[in-house]
Order: C-alpha cells, then sequence, then structure tokens
DNA sequence: GTTTCCATTTCGTCA
DNA sequence: TGACGAAGTGGAAAC
C-alpha cells in the first residue's frame, strides 16, 4: 500500500479514506516532525473563547501548521471559518472511534474542537521554504518618501520628525512651514473617511496648549469618501491628493535590482 | 496508475509529483467542476493591485476555491503570505513547461500570479458541506441584549431606540433615565480604548444643541485600556462594566435547543 | 505582556 | 456600487 507508507524521510505522507487509527497515527507523527497537514474530513467544530461558534457537520479541508497554527476552511470564501493562531498547543485523541483534535491557546483563553465523523484524505508534508517576501506601496513607504520629501507635500515644508508620540496615538509627519508654523500630517496609502479625518483633528486639538501657535492640519491620501472634504472644512483642516504610486520613485534604493526593476516596469498603471 | 485515476464522479482525485502537463490537464478540469483544489509546490508570486510584492521560490500550499477564492499557504501563521478574494478569474496556462496561475479581479484591479517550477502533490476534492454557522457573542448580539434590558446598564433605563444614526455615526443605544434624561450608550464587546471614549464624546457634543439638556453618556465594555477612565472623568462621561457572557443569558430564544445547551453549559467561565 | 495602528485587511449590511 | 463598521480580526513594532 504505496500510500501508506510514511517513513521518515518522505516528503509527503498520505492516505485516502483511512479510518480513525490511521489517521490519528499519521497525525501523531506529523506532528512530531512539525509537517504541514492537511485534512479533507466530515466534522464538527466549536469555538469557545473570546467569542463562541458552533459549525455543524460537514466536509471541510482543515490545515495544520508547523507553528501550531490552525485552519478550518469551507468551499468558498477566502477566511477561515474557524481558527487558530501560532502558538496554540494541540491535543488529538481517538474518541469512541472518532478522530478529535483541541487546539487551545492560552491568552487569551480559547479552544477549537474539531470532530471528525469520517476522513477522505490526510496528508503531511515537508515542504522546504527559503524564499523572501518583500511588500511595496505600504502606508510605511509613503510615509517614508514623504517625511523624507516634504516638499512633495507643499513647497517650503520642513520635516521636524516622524511617527512622534502625542497624547492619543501617533502622528505620522510633523513639519513646519515656510511661515514656520507648525504642520501635523496624517498620511493614508488608500481613501480616507471620516475617522481619518477626526484622528487628525484629535491630534490638532491635543496642542490647544498654546492657542495662539495652533497647528495646521494636513490629511494625505489619493482620496476622500463622500462627506469627507466638507468636514475637512468644518474642521479647518487641509487635504493634499498623493497616491501610493506617486510616492514610489521617490523610494530608497535599498532594495534588490529585479525588485527595481519590477517596480520601474508597473508604475505607469498610475492612471486612476 | 490509481492515483490518475480522475474520473468525474470520483471524490479525490489526486496525483503525486505530476508533471506539469499532467497538473495543468487536472487542474482545468477540476476547476470546471469547481473542485476544492490543493497544490503543494515550488513557487514564485508576484501580485500587483492596491499595493505590490514579490515572493520568491519556495514550496508553499496553494487552495483554489469554488468561488475563485485563492489562498498561498506558507508554512507558518494564520494568514495567507498572497491571495485572492472570491470572484477572481483564473487563466491557468502552460509557460514553457511551467504551470502558471493568474487571478485576476476587476474592483480593484489586482492580480497574482503563481508561476510553480515543481509540483510535488495536487488535488481536487468534491466536498459536501451543508452545515450550519453560528456565532455568538458579538457586539450585535451584545446590543439587542442591552437595549432589550437596559436595567443591566442602571436601573430605571428605559430605551428608545437602537442604531440611531446622529451626525457622524450611528448611536448603538439612545435611552432615557429615571430622572427623563437623555442617554447616549456606547456599546462594545471587547476593552475599550480612547478611541471609543471620543466616539462618544462626539456623539454628546452633536447634540449640543440645547445645551440646558446635555445627554449623559455611558460606555459599555468589559474593560478599558490604561489612560482610558482618565479620559472618561475629564470628558463627564460614565462607564458599566458589563462583558458579553453577562449578555449571554438574556439573549432571546431563537437559537435551536442544541445551540442553547452549548450556550448554557458553557456560561460558567465568566470569571475574569 | 499591553498598547497602538496598519492591512492587498475581509465580510456583512445598508443606502 | 460605495460607505461604514465589526472582527474570535492578525501581525508588527514600541514600550
Amino acid at each position: 500500500m504505496p500510500n501508506q507508507d510514511f517513513r521518515a524521510n518522505h516528503k509527503i505522507w498520505l492516505i485516502q479514506e483511512p479510518n480513525s487509527k490511521q489517521a490519528y497515527h499519521l497525525l501523531k507523527k506529523a506532528l512530531q516532525q512539525k509537517r504541514l497537514i492537511q485534512i479533507i474530513g466530515r466534522c464538527h467544530v466549536e469555538y469557545e473563547g473570546r467569542a463562541r461558534s458552533i459549525l455543524t457537520e460537514g466536509e471541510r479541508l482543515i490545515i495544520l501548521k508547523r507553528d501550531g497554527a490552525i485552519l478550518v476552511h469551507q468551499e468558498n470564501g477566502v477566511e477561515p471559518v474557524n481558527w487558530q493562531p501560532p502558538g496554540a498547543s494541540l491535543k488529538v485523541s481517538l474518541k469512541e472511534t472518532n478522530l478529535s483534535i483541541y487546539a487551545t491557546r492560552v491568552v487569551p483563553r480559547e479552544t477549537v474542537h474539531i470532530d471528525f465523523s469520517k476522513i477522505a484524505m490526510i496528508s503531511a508534508s515537508l515542504i522546504e521554504d527559503t524564499g523572501l517576501f518583500s511588500m511595496h506601496l505600504t502606508e510605511d513607504e509613503m510615509q517614508q518618501v514623504l517625511s523624507a520629501n516634504p516638499g512633495l507635500i507643499e513647497p517650503g515644508l520642513r520635516t521636524i520628525s516622524r511617527e512622534r508620540q502625542i497624547a492619543p496615538g501617533f502622528i505620522d509627519i510633523f513639519a513646519r512651514d515656510s511661515q514656520e508654523r507648525l504642520v501635523i500630517i496624517e498620511v493614508k496609502r488608500k481613501r480616507a473617511d471620516n475617522e481619518s479625518v477626526l484622528q487628525l483633528h484629535n491630534y490638532i486639538k491635543s496642542f490647544k496648549g498654546d492657542e495662539t501657535t495652533q497647528p495646521r492640519g494636513i490629511l494625505v491620501a489619493p482620496s476622500l469618501t463622500k462627506g469627507t472634504h466638507a468636514l475637512l472644512q468644518k474642521l479647518a483642516l487641509e487635504y493634499k491628493k498623493i497616491t501610493p504610486q506617486q510616492c514610489a520613485p521617490y523610494l530608497q534604493k535599498r532594495q534588490s535590482h529585479m525588485l527595481t526593476d519590477f517596480l520601474s516596469a508597473t508604475q505607469n498603471n498610475e492612471t486612476n
């Protein structure tokens, strides 16, 4: 039976239609080796912790990762229906011929219990992943660019500091304009809403100590939601339209050539 | 070769170590049948859309769901490293002996491109899931309970309305106290922070029309973050500690018996 | 550990 | 379709 051959060095262990005992033993060994485990089977899932949920019986894909993360995926949607974050401790058991998995984490205390009535497939793989992941056009990158090139927001602007902690949170960019007036800048990488405006407003308000030198507030974002322009006006705040794509060319050339090529090859799609 | 037998009615199609052509053909047929597809293989992944990312070569688990959702999972973590939400349109192709998948969605325009150099396993399953999912102790449920039982917040309180739209947002619960004074209640199911307080404060302020009957503001939450109590005091707002678990017994008995049993069986764990 | 905030947030709901 | 807000949000960085 080749599909039950799970010698230690085999890359993939796999059993179709295993009975509970076979599945149990494969699972136990696979967890010891911290393999990536996939199970397709009928199961009932209960969660209790910050909230509670019940998923009645049906077939799903269950994934167990080497760091203890668990995912229960249904046939639709990008989000798991139930899960447990990395660090969960697993308890696998055979309950009256049923394979059962308890995944518990301590803070906050919560448990996912998966009870299988039938398993269609169980597999456990040793995967080798030394690849690198890099993400671009993030809000952090926008802030880097804009604090290094404040003239993009307004001529004559000079950066004082970035990510400055203030009363209720962090100011993205703290600057001074050509008239020596203080400027508080809130940067958003996507369409800004009323909440962003109120956040900026709160920062300005927390500077009310010396009323005479009330700082300006500038919201930097690629666009605004419906009523946001009105709210800005009402609160005497300003808006400067800047897209992440506009910032891309100013990114420090710390990336590899391949990455730089990729970015420049695609930065023409700015017509939004 | 039993593991290449993918007749239409077979529950699971599976090939280990397929060549690109075999994988391509299985994938094509599986997508037609909207099967749940799992691939373990070495791949390079690029994403471009709202942001951009590159994941250099390594082995991952790729999942294709029947609604077009795509997930690229690494061996750790609960979140996929790359993904595409439901509705993405797939283009599968053989590029110079490499299997390649483009997943594109239109709004916003974004694409995930997965390029495989080696596939360890590909499987496609017909899963049957008619189970029901129910979630409890949500914020919405807390609001239901508290607006139906305002006495839990304060004796003599009477609910006027729930989810009332006001200047910038919605008031969770609008009530009148035993002194006929208006009360605005903000409900949080988890630890409340300064932002929650400011939100409540803004609601109160937007009632400043008739200064004489300034409403009270009560923040309902299981706990408060560090400086939140001080901010409440400064803004003359009140706090009532209520946990989701305390609300559970008052939930309307719309649930099935099984669910009710589950809730009552576990509602003793309130000692937090 | 707690706090804070971003996220390709996703997902639901409602206008 | 856009806007708004909750989520068992997860994840990272700072303290």
